[in-house]
DNA sequence: GCAAAAGTGTTTGAGGTACACCCATGC
DNA sequence: GCATGGGTGTACCTCAAACACTTTTGC
């Protein structure tokens, strides 16, 4: 059944960066495309609007349907619509940013078998389109806003500890902070709490296991 | 000419908040509606991407069409896509942020004859669409960035005084300011220059007049 | 001379940054 | 017992906030 149109009108995709952070990495999930154009080179995962649902609902959909995971965290970047993106025709995307603690991302491909896989940020291959600008769109929003703690947060497992956090932190904005100050910052904000046990099995003293506080408890006037 | 799709494609446009300050209070800039849905009603300026341009050049030519100006700052605010926000079709509209001097805005509407009006951001009409959703993420855009002191200096007039730039700032972050300190800081930053004159005729003493320093001199490292 | 806004420094407090040592465990 | 990261408190410094009086003009 083909669509008639009295203008042109351009295809939109949702384009998902799907960020975690492990091996003391932030690292990107990607896709390898199967079919032209690009094929055989690392894509963002992502696909075509359905004309009947939300955008947000679209990134939500796509990223479930490539990981099985229902981000914690979803946010738009924006529009990306550089007449020449996509050498078929004009396509237009709205990238969101996902936010996947590493213990929950189970990289199995969804019903598209394609291959899908974790990648260090700061060691991608060649991205299909102009993925690798979304990334950096990526990367940048979470730099700037990584002062807000509970959105380092999202990253992190059910149970971490202290120094894991930090260096998540220091990961993100790329420099390293003082272990106390660190500490005393995360006191004053009540956004973690004990999880009342210890990681135990390393050479050395073992260290205390945190969990996110659930409901972010918004501060009364 | 009638353009067939496989599948179905959304319309995709763009839509302006055009934000200056004047008379002592931020204003935007609203078209009137000729044509159905909302006929007669308010809205943001804006229209459909052309195939073959990028969203920005679309958001820069249909606030030129609409209000002759070349905004100074324009920047991209995201999309907004519920499936059902434009009755006609499915319409997937990227929103702009443009910041114009008072000075510089001359609301002549364009090339279609369309009425076009400032309205102070306090007191809106009912407007087109979700333009008023759209309307508040601007605002709300502008007030996180406030206190980026040259995001503020794009609504101002070629000349102005320190007094008028306070009193932008106390309407857009919506607390008053001390004036000593906020000189101070202003100091700092080596935004402003003085133009060497003074704004007389006022029944007072009058206040010397300052301009934007031309291109922000980017701190070496 | 009176009303009205312009202009100008100092003090204080809070928060951020720098910094060093003992502790608990595995091997 | 030794190597390894875990855990803890204080001093200083910087920047933001509070605060009041003199000056210049028009009428």
């Amino acid at each position: 059944v083909p669509y008639t149109y009295e203008h042109p009108h351009p295809a939109v995709t949702v384009d998902v960066v799907v960020l975690t952070f492990g091996g003391n990495e932030l690292r990107v999930l990607l896709v390898r495309r199967a079919a032209a154009p690009y094929a055989g080179r690392w894509a963002l995962p992502g696909g075509f609007v359905e004309i009947d649902e939300s955008l947000k609902r679209a990134a939500w959909r796509e990223l479930r349907e490539e990981t099985g995971v229902t981000a914690s965290f979803l946010e738009q970047l924006g529009a990306f619509g550089h007449p020449d993106r996509d050498p078929r025709e004009r396509v237009i995307t709205v990238a969101y940013l996902a936010l996947v603690p590493a213990d929950r991302l189970r990289v199995a491909p969804g019903s598209d078998a394609r291959a899908a896989r974790l990648f260090a940020v700061g060691k991608l291959p060649q991205l299909a389109f102009d993925h690798a600008k979304i990334l950096r769109r990526a990367t940048q929003r979470l730099r700037e806003r990584s002062s807000e703690i509970d959105f380092v947060l999202q990253l992190m497992p059910a149970e971490f500890t202290l120094t894991d956090l930090q260096r998540a932190y220091e990961a993100i904005s790329g420099q390293l902070l003082d272990k106390r100050n660190f500490r005393k910052r995360l006191q004053g904000e009540g956004l973690v709490e004990s999880a009342g046990r210890l990681r135990r099995g390393t050479a050395h003293r073992p260290a205390e296991l945190y969990r996110r506080v659930a409901a972010a408890p918004r501060r009364a006037i």
